[in-house]
DNA sequence: CCGCTCATGTAACAGGTTACATGATTTA
DNA sequence: TAAATCATGTAACCTGTTACATGAGCGG
């Protein structure tokens, strides 16, 4: 089972409905996998049975009420656990490489919209990151923030998430590039 | 449908039989999808019964006989179809920084062993994807490639696959130096 | 003769996505 | 009063992984 320790790891930073879960794995967690509300109840559901979660109501008047979970030291053991055990590498796998991969085959306007609009996309990421890096580490720099820090998990992975995002934009500008300076080239002939 | 369109963009290279294709998505292709054999002759019974690609057989003495397939009009067709139709962004989605998010609460040591062991993977997919390059490009400059050279698809999805493998490898290894730092400053305690 | 490569699959299961369903409250 | 947010799920379906199965030739 995979998504089961990115929401034990979720969890790690302060208890938190399935609800409030969803809009995580909409941001920060984000950095480091990606569900649907409906895979996370589910899920919330299956962990509380085999006791690695424990929910309790909490009852609220104007809005209607809520169960928030934490983890159990059966769940930090589980954790440990998928830690110690050697993870698989993980794959890109991503439609719009598949396109680009086509590049001489198709469309090159349609490709370029695409990759355009991917890299606003990125740009978009990339500026919440850094706001996010920002409200963790507050007023220290990340080196001091790095070495004195009690919680830099969440730092470290949103690093991975910006630099990945980075990339990303990095690399669709890039193909844009070639791409219109071949378009061109072609013209001219 | 997701598989494929990647297997389209692969045959779109020469004709290949479900062994070479699965070859195939372990190494070049490996740089946007990944696949298992299995899923691959299924998913290449079901685009010949969709006449999406043309096999045929190719009888070899030495070795077992084999089906070689080709993209057929329609397939290309369907390509340039999917390339306009708008993708959804891609994310991570990866074991590894689920641990490195748990980091504040698992064993050190272990987490360090796992950031090293993908690290050393990362810098042979780099390895890799170097050599990939420099075959495809032979004695030009790459700049020159991607101006004049008539197959630039795949070059660009090996130059995101290069970028994400060294990313991944400096992140391991800046992770690595600060968890190793903070670890010794906890001994000085 | 053992293990690797070539070559192709089936079957069972786990994981993920999409569509559908409900209902209250707050904000524009 | 319409749309967004809070809050939780079920059901059907599509995709992907793991285990199993077969068989020939080649290299050490």
């Amino acid at each position: 089972m995979a998504l089961r320790h990115a929401v034990l790891a979720a969890l790690l930073d302060g208890d938190l409905s399935g609800y409030q879960l969803a809009k995580e794995f909409d941001l920060g967690v984000a950095n480091f996998w990606h569900a649907q509300p409906q895979q996370l109840y589910a899920e919330l559901t299956r962990l509380e049975k085999n006791g690695l979660i424990a929910g309790r109501e909490v009852i609220q008047e104007t809005r209607p009420n809520k169960r928030l979970f934490q983890v159990t030291d059966a769940g930090l053991a589980e954790l440990e656990e998928f830690t110690a055990a050697s993870a698989k590498p993980s794959f890109i796998r991503d439609d719009l490489l598949v396109k680009v991969q086509a590049a001489d085959h198709v469309d090159t306007e349609a490709l370029i919209a695409q990759l355009s609009e991917r890299a606003t996309f990125a740009q978009a990421k990339v500026d919440l990151f850094g706001k996010l890096l920002r409200s963790m580490r507050q007023d220290r720099t990340e080196e001091e923030f790095l070495r004195h820090g009690d919680r830099i998990g969440p730092y470290l992975t949103c690093l991975r998430g910006l630099a990945f995002e980075q990339g990303n934009r990095d690399w669709c500008e890039h193909a844009i590039t070639v791409l219109r300076e071949r378009q061109q080239a072609h013209v001219r002939h």
